[in-house]
DNA sequence: ATGGTAGTGGGACTA
């Protein structure tokens, strides 16, 4: 049995005392952030090193991205891709020794406007979810989990207002669709909406929000999938939304599932 | 319809 955690941190080093806070109180046997905003040799490793995280496969570079995972069981290092050819720090993998891979994704956000026309963000965007589908086509993943920041909330119940949403960057009907084809080609099941079905769930809200628990404005953003050899082994999802109330949050909060293999 | 906040790095860009 492991557990295993997702989180965009929004900066790894000014909030190193949030992640040992994590570490510390719920003890995931592996850590996924995104949004380091740091090179690799930056992460604040000793800290999260004395809590028993002494395995670690990371991408990063200076001043945006970047994507780590943090482990107390051995990793081998399984490579990255460099979706859409931005060359950004978006993707990172990594093998336990019970054979299980896993993928750690930050997908771009999209911009403000959800038109390719106007906007090479969303573009860029779509481009990036078009590659995660063609890649998981031709590798079909088996023994997987892939967690990350996926930048859509695909659901009705995976929004604040659904109808509010329709034209917003994230939960626009052309995104939902190619996310879903992502995730039809690696046959993942999502395991937060496997063990939660019902209700609205959300691991995001916005700095914007004048009282973001009181309006409570959010999205699910954030996301654990596993590939259907492994999928009913998952339990025991939860969001971790007090997060967000912690001094000088991340506006993201951590997703965790358990695994029993 | 708009603007609201946050991080990096000390601009303007990204989210």
């Amino acid at each position: 049995m492991f557990t295993i955690a997702t989180w965009n941190i929004n900066s790894v080093r000014l909030r190193e005392a949030l992640v040992a806070r994590l570490l510390t109180e719920e003890a995931p046997d592996v850590l996924c952030l995104q949004e380091i905003k740091s090179p690799v040799e930056k992460i604040p490793l000793e800290g999260f090193q004395a809590l028993g995280y002494r395995h670690i496969v990371a991408r990063g570079q200076k001043g945006y991205n970047g994507v780590a995972i943090l482990s107390k069981l051995p990793l081998a290092d399984a490579g990255d891709r460099d979706y859409a050819g931005l060359g950004h720090a978006r993707h990172v993998a990594a093998r336990l020794e019970n054979g299980v891979t896993i993928h750690n994704f930050y997908v771009p956000a999209g911009g403000d406007i959800p038109d390719r026309e106007q906007n090479l963000k969303f573009g860029q965007k779509l481009d990036f979810l078009t590659e995660m589908r063609d890649a998981f086509h031709a590798d079909n993943p088996a023994r997987s989990i892939m967690v990350g920041d996926l930048n859509i909330a695909p659901r009705e119940d995976d929004v604040w207002n659904h109808k509010a949403l329709l034209k917003i960057v994230s939960h626009t009907p052309l995104e939902v669709e190619h996310l879903g084809a992502a995730q039809d080609a690696g046959k993942w099941v999502d395991i937060t909406r496997k063990d939660i079905p019902d209700g609205r769930l959300y691991s995001w809200w916005s700095y914007r929000a004048r009282d973001w628990d009181a309006a409570d404005k959010g999205r699910r953003l954030d996301h654990i999938w596993a590939t259907p050899d492994i999928a009913n082994a998952g339990h025991g999802s939860r969001i971790l939304r007090p997060v967000r109330g912690w001094e000088q949050p991340s506006d993201h909060v951590p997703v965790l599932a358990r695994f029993d293999l």
